[in-house]
DNA sequence: AACAGTCTATCTAGCACTAGGTAGGTAAGG
DNA sequence: CCTTACCTACCTAGTGCTAGATAGACTGTT
């Protein structure tokens, strides 16, 4: 049942171990930290996501999903601004819940990462690097960026940036350097 | 005895959990894994370093004076080519060994780090900053670098870059992202 | 040179605790 | 009365860490 239609209790479940992994990573949280946080017992975990495998595939695929819908719905009048939009959506996870990327935790975690969750992990960035390179190439096309520029490479780059921006920004607390990075990054693609 | 001046043990010690945190990260590694590689028992890991926190501590300490010297005696006839030496070092500890940088890696998990450990990354990314902020000035006053961008600003986003990067390029198994995302950078800044 | 004391680096054994996971039971509701 | 969604109670494996012992190398004294 989790997987195709989660219950109430099987959402919180996964809410509550998304916001987990983004701040600990895989092996940062456990089943009883969930329990504890959604209010049952830890066994009754297991009722819902069988393994803790299966429970970070499942919050692996409700997060690419949300971020995707969240990305899909970002609207702007330019180009750069859509691409400061989709900036923003890093900055505010950082400097609103002091958390970072689940994609970005789970792939630092990679080489302890069960082979499904590594799985999704892939199928996260891919479709962020697709969204932000068909970003690029509008503006491209629309003459605001620079067309020397090989779209898939800035974009992949771009993503990259962000996600280590996330992770620095909060290693050495200043928050302020990812969003620097965001206007430097808007800065260099500008015609 | 561990701190001021290591033995060889306490270097082999100090050596493993590096490549084990480089890995799998802080809560990736235990003594038992540190112990097996080189070969006596978790416990007289404990007669060279007292905690984990303190190995982690150590380990970053080394990293940190490693890493610095390694940039220090980066040379090259262009600033251009100064920072394609210095993206170097990430690519070779990606490609060669299919490590993250570990003050990337402990960056990511900085929420279950230690205090003390977690000052050592603050400090390890203060220097690269510092280190690609002077080669970026230097590029600006020989002319090859646009000169129309705050150099800080943009030291901070190539390190981010670079780290970030390397997490995903592993992450989602496509290791020629990493120098991908390195020459655009290069690219980026050139006049 | 011989002895006594101390230091180094390791061991075995085990502590208290946490991990993910399991077995079996139970109260509520269709 | 069967399914759902939990529970209690437990297991095995593994965690960081400690206690106490020991073999061997050093150091100072007689």
């Amino acid at each position: 049942m989790s997987a195709a239609n989660p219950s109430s209790k099987a959402l919180d479940i996964l809410e509550s171990a998304r916001m987990l992994i983004m701040d600990r990573g895989f092996n940062g949280f456990s089943f009883r930290d969930v329990a504890a946080s959604v209010g049952i017992k830890s066994a009754s975990i297991h009722y819902h996501y069988a393994t803790k495998a299966d429970l970070a595939e499942a919050t692996a695929q409700a997060y690419s999903e949300a971020f995707k819908e969240a990305v899909a719905q970002l609207e702007a009048d330019t180009a750069t601004d859509l691409l400061r939009a989709y900036g923003g959506l890093f900055v505010t996870t950082l400097r609103e819940h002091g958390r970072l990327c689940l994609g970005g935790m789970l792939a630092a975690d990679v080489a302890s990462l069960p082979d499904q969750v590594r799985t999704e992990v892939a199928v996260f960035f891919t479709a962020q690097n697709e969204w932000v390179e068909n970003a690029v190439r509008h503006g491209q096309t629309t003459g605001e960026f620079r067309t020397d520029l090989d779209a898939a490479k800035f974009a992949k780059m771009f993503v990259s940036s962000l996600e280590g921006a996330m992770m620095i920004s909060r290693g050495i607390e200043q928050p302020q350097d990812l969003e620097d990075a965001l206007e430097m990054l808007i800065q260099l693609i500008q015609a």
